[in-house]
DNA sequence: GTCTCAGTGTGACTCGCGTCACAACCAGCC
DNA sequence: GGCTGGTTGTGACGCGAGTCACACTGAGAC
């Protein structure tokens, strides 16, 4: 697929037409990154928009001591980086590609002139960032209102509900959930356990099936 | 003040010049809430966007048991509501007034009809969503990343940060700062004591001063 | 095949912090 | 003044979950 026609997949630029799509394509690069590769730094001044065009990254936090929290896993379409082309603040975290990864590259000033240009860019943009800040909301209250099993619950829900069915595909390692969710990888492998004993979900080397929906959905309540 | 005068003041609405902002005033309702009203439940529709123009609210989510996290505190100028109106979706967290509060109110499609004959106004926006997701973030970090004492030492220290100088007007209750940083009352008043014994802060009713800045720093390190 | 390494399972121990319980304090108000 | 309700201080106790340690498994490399 060449670059024009993978931009028209990507939601951020699916109100624009065809030469749109082209003028985007000009102005953009292409980079890859092996599998591990730090792709943008905490603090870097942040002047570029990424796009996933192939693989996997992770934004996340380390502290001093090695602990690392995973504020988000981007794949296929998704992007980064744009909180800096808005309000010209730093970098706040890591971006680290968990697969070998192919990321589109626009510069800040092509993206602002091109934005400027395509005001239903910025409404895409709205709609993206406020997707993530419920999101985030949403993992805030689970942080401090759940227990790990209910926030691994919560979390099995909210996966399968964007891959649209009950059965996870290509799931994360328990290393991976316990860094999103914030717990140690021991206590995500008990619960896990667990829930597969209760019959709650079924599991098979990198798939995991939801068998009991209903009885995730209790053990994940927090609201009133 | 009245209603033009006092738009001009909010931050959203600083880039629109004296006949768009006479625009948006003709479109505004006031309405006012005594302290403890709910403003907004979770789940309604959202149809309108709310600036607080005096008093405080916050935004917060509640368990089933009453436990309750509070995702932000608004003051005069800020708004809620947005988000809504943006993705269509309902509300996720309520929202309470803290004091008696007065509230000024625009209804979503006068917003949104506004807003595209200003296309300064969404960038404004962009921008609040950006800040509002980073302290998300920077939240969520906390909370995985810091025991209590260190995520009070945080919030004192980005309280002070707002509030422009060392000294804190106004503080927070023991038990309020519990509800946003997700701690008991009991650990916060613990935290706070031995803060002030070591001479890290000092308070007099209501009013909390930094006196080591560098100590309470320390204290909430967390990145590398 | 078997070597290797990433991922997983599980027990034992520790500890931060939530919870309960109650005392002390400081407003504002009658 | 004394009353009352919201706030703060502090001890005792228990539990969820982190940490450490080590065994097991499965998949790809050779």
């Amino acid at each position: 697929m060449n670059t024009t026609d993978f931009l028209a997949t990507v939601p951020l630029f699916k109100t624009l037409d065809a030469v749109e799509l082209a003028h985007f394509a000009q102005l953009v690069r292409e980079k890859s990154y092996p599998k591990g590769s730090v792709i943008l730094f905490e603090d870097d001044p942040g002047d570029a928009l990424f796009v996933v065009r192939d693989g996997r990254v992770k934004v996340v936090l380390v502290a001093e001591d090695g602990r690392e929290v995973i504020l988000g896993i981007l794949s296929v379409g998704e992007h980064f980086g744009e909180l800096s082309l808005i309000d010209d603040q730093p970098r706040s975290a890591h971006v680290i590609a968990m697969e070998d990864s192919a990321l589109i590259v626009l510069r800040r000033e092509d993206f602002r002139k091109r934005v400027e240009a395509n005001p239903s860019v910025a409404w895409s943009l709205l709609s993206e960032l406020s997707r993530r800040l419920r999101r985030a909301d949403g993992q805030i209250g689970s942080l401090v209102l759940l227990d790990v099993p209910g926030r691994i619950a919560r979390m099995l829900l909210d996966t399968a509900d964007e891959d649209g069915g009950p059965l996870i595909e290509k799931a994360l390692t328990h290393q991976t959930i316990a860094h999103v969710i914030g717990a140690s990888r021991e206590t995500v492998s008990r619960a896990m356990r667990e829930f597969q004993e209760s019959g709650w979900i079924s599991t098979e080397r990198r798939r995991i099936r939801i068998t009991n929906r209903a009885a995730l959905e209790k053990r994940s309540q927090q609201r009133d």
